[in-house]
DNA sequence: AATAGAAGTTTGAGGAATCAAAGAAGGGGG
DNA sequence: CCCCCTTCTTTGATTCCTCAAACTTCTATT
């Protein structure tokens, strides 16, 4: 049976491999990201391989499989309907929402997740900017630039706030850093590691290349 | 910690015992209640009595303390505001909430959960007329009256349908045998072991006495 | 009262997921 | 080229929940 244990190892594999879709993901890297030891991570990934949802080379690191990622697709898109539910239905802020998807998207069936879905008008993101996989397990790839590499002088469009902290999500509805709103870079200063923005309602903001990074745009649509 | 067997436990205790209040609750009555052998259910009631959920009379039966009935209470009311909320909000037929609620329970948030009471309106009843505890752990006891020992030539109304059984929540449903309407006993026949009632929209329908026994009725409030 | 049968408890074992700690593999610096 | 350090795997143990089956207690019936 796919326990809810197995549905976290692969959402997070793949979430993993995201940041490097070349190379194998090495197993101390899943081992950190679902917070156990490193003995743990490698029991389960042989319990994941014997499922066909990984291929697994000892000592060399480890790959989802097709029906891995379908999975992974499919725990995702129940993740993030649900932190746009959560937010555009029942009115919790953006920045707790993570949390209680975390428990949720293994407790919700595919039939009250779809009728969320309707309910939603067939979102394509979630509230921070992430895409939401089809049922069919298809997800849009949309290449988006972080703040911290954006160009002068472009107008451009908040896409995505890659971060699931509170805290720093709380930093960012604070000061207007939300996915829809526009800006522009005002300057960037390479010794001070930090990049100046104007939002559309005229604020300007100051980050740091950390918070920079997490912050996506993509070239404004007029 | 609180797993969510323990919470399936409690709530089944609570439920069987509402039963019969008087005694304590067999252990064989918890064990087929909860689908498992009897071995089982000995074990899993130590560890609850050593949590201070339960008091455990070997061989005599057991009982929930003040913590174990306020904990039930507590999973009852989330049960019954998400089935509500899946038939309300979500638009799932009352007959397939109640599994779905099932799993739901140990996964949903008290936050979550108020949000979902206020959107409701906060409500006494779930879509089958069971009461909802309070946050607090309160429960109105209504005295019902089974529609087999109901008195001819009175006015009532249907409060509550008191099985969960998909099959039986539709067949009630195709007859009118809903909360909320109201009904007059038209005859009973004791050898035949039958009950004639006319529902509202005139319609009569005839029932066992098994299932006349699950249409809890009360007299109509005009 | 003796005892058969029902009801409940105990014991031993197994699967899922975890940790701690010992052991093996591999790669880079001296 | 060898050793050492990092990374990974193995091993043994633990917790939670379950079952099967042996065993005990109680009750009711003759």
């Amino acid at each position: 049976m796919i326990t809810s244990t197995v549905e976290n190892y692969v959402k997070q594999i793949y979430l993993q491999q995201q940041e490097d879709p070349t190379s194998l993901l090495p197993m101390g890297k899943l081992a950190s990201a679902m917070k156990v030891v490193p003995g743990t991570a490698t029991a389960m990934v042989k319990t994941l391989s014997d499922s066909g949802l990984v291929d697994y080379e000892p000592r060399g690191g480890i790959r989802l499989t097709h029906g891995g990622e379908q999975l992974a697709l499919h725990v995702l898109r129940r993740h993030r309907i649900l932190e746009l539910f959560l937010v555009d239905v029942l009115g919790l802020d953006w920045s707790e929402v993570h949390e209680e998807a975390e428990t949720l998207e293994h407790a919700v069936s595919d039939k009250v997740l779809e009728r969320m879905d309707k309910l939603l008008n067939h979102p394509q993101v979630d509230p921070h900017g992430d895409p939401i996989p089809t049922a069919k397990g298809q997800i849009r790839k949309v290449r988006l630039i972080p703040l911290s590499e954006f160009a002068p002088d472009t107008a451009a469009e908040i896409a995505r706030v890659a971060d699931q902290d509170p805290a720093f999500l709380q930093f960012a509805e604070k000061n207007g850093l939300i996915p829809g709103v526009g800006l522009s870079l005002l300057g960037r200063d390479v010794h001070a590691d930090s990049v100046t923005v104007r939002l559309e309602n005229d604020v300007t903001v100051t980050l740091g290349g950390k918070a920079a990074e997490k912050i996506l745009v993509r070239a404004a649509t007029e």
